[in-house]
DNA sequence: ACCCGACGTTGACGTGGATCAAAGTGCGTG
DNA sequence: CACGCACTTTGATCCACGTCAACGTCGGGT
């Protein structure tokens, strides 16, 4: 990580300010933690703000430190030598980021939209973690959740055709965003969080492709869109027929 | 998981085998545990054995056990409502089988050749790793193993080519059943452990797709097959610029 | 207001892999 | 051995998606 590229969030005093609404978060790792322990943390965690594309860990680069995701949406990327990439992973707040066990990692993680982080440095949290089972049960579902989602992407990615992996990423979206809209038949509204770059770079399509079936979907009444980003669902039940179960 | 399928291997008295060999293995599970807690785990535990294609734990079935992979190869697969099928994860000996703290999952797991287990029920099992921080820190590893496996094939399922694909299917096998080929230059001969029509539900190809680049790589001298399903491959180095990197 | 560059859409065309069809190949069984 | 069956290979054709190219749209800076 690069942490030149990160503006900390600090009290007029200069001591960092601690993330203590990661406690609240049922899925942040800080809600496992004891209060003795949160004290301890306080004193190393800052919180920080990036834009719109900056790199977190870069490839094979040393990652030395974790984040709690407390706004915005975080691509985890995968490159091969040629330049073809895929998006492995989103993370949404209040995910954790980082991964335990291990220095480094191939995967690049990198800001969708403006992001906030509350991070700490890798070695507190690797010596909580010894001490701390309820923190390691914590890390350990959310990794179970990743590694379903995982799964649910490689179906998407194999077997179903461009029309329906655009509008699995619609609804995916739909459901992490604007969750209360409701089961069958509901309405959505919400923004999409990424570019049509990305969104073909999850889905192992290309720009052109996307671009085309949004339209479709668009023209098929399934979606209404305003600004390329804003989308309005009127049946989340007719876009899940879309998606292909 | 359906018992009436599995031959329980059980001592002329009748009291099941426990697998005592789990405990050799650096990762299954035994290995965390205390010698009082494998005592009791060995009152539960059985040994059996499954032919190809058995199926293990069904799909939205409760699963009821947990497995130790003694020998064989697994295969977990998700199937679309109109039969698409995507193989997402292949488990070797001595990996761990079953899904912790969710008590149905939608993904189908069968033997892809003659598999050994060892299983426990999933109740006494869950009850170890609330007691056992030791047997959580290993499911946690292994878990993250299969999350960076399942990223690695997001890549080659969006990205590669279906030569590329297959290139880097064969490569994989080898590493894990002919892991001490040697790295660069050296050769490797195992077996596949799967039929074609596995590797195309495992690559998201068909079968006739999949048979093409068997063909071509075999044309090319990457590789020398004599049944269908044993391989020997002369130089690695050659098969890994196949995968695409 | 103007330009500019990034992002998105649309169209024409080519191709990689799916589909449909048929012919091997190996193996267990009567 | 001949048969049947499951698996694999090979060939011919088709089409979904990639590629290449042009144009549209939006937002920010001067």
């Amino acid at each position: 990580m690069n942490t030149q590229n990160l503006r900390k969030d600090v009290h007029t005093d200069g001591t960092p300010v601690v993330c203590l609404s990661c406690e609240a978060r049922h899925r942040g790792v800080c809600g496992a933690l004891t209060s003795e322990q949160l004290t301890t943390l306080s004193k190393t965690s800052y919180k920080h703000k990036l834009g719109e594309g900056h790199e977190l860990v870069g490839e094979a680069e040393k990652v030395e430190s974790y984040s709690n995701i407390l706004s915005g949406v975080v691509k985890l990327t995968k490159t091969l030598a040629d330049g073809r990439q895929q998006i492995v992973g989103l993370q949404f707040a209040p995910d954790f980021l980082g991964r335990p066990f291990k220095a480094d990692s191939e995967i690049t993680a990198q800001a969708a939209t403006n992001v906030s982080l509350c991070s700490f440095p890798k070695s507190v949290i690797d010596r909580m973690i010894r001490e701390s089972p309820g923190l390691e049960h914590k890390l350990l579902e959310q990794t179970l959740k990743e590694l379903d989602e995982a799964r649910d992407w490689m179906v998407t990615l194999g077997r179903k055709t461009a029309a329906e992996k655009v509008a699995s990423y619609i609804l995916m979206i739909a459901r992490h965003i604007d969750p209360e809209a409701g089961p069958d038949g509901a309405s959505a509204t919400f923004d999409l969080p990424m570019t049509r770059a990305d969104i073909a770079d999850f889905l192992g399509l290309t720009i052109e492709t996307v671009s085309r079936q949004i339209t479709k979907l668009r023209t098929d009444g399934v979606i209404v869109l305003e600004n390329n980003r804003h989308v309005f669902v009127p049946s989340v039940e007719r876009l899940e027929l879309r998606a292909g179960s």
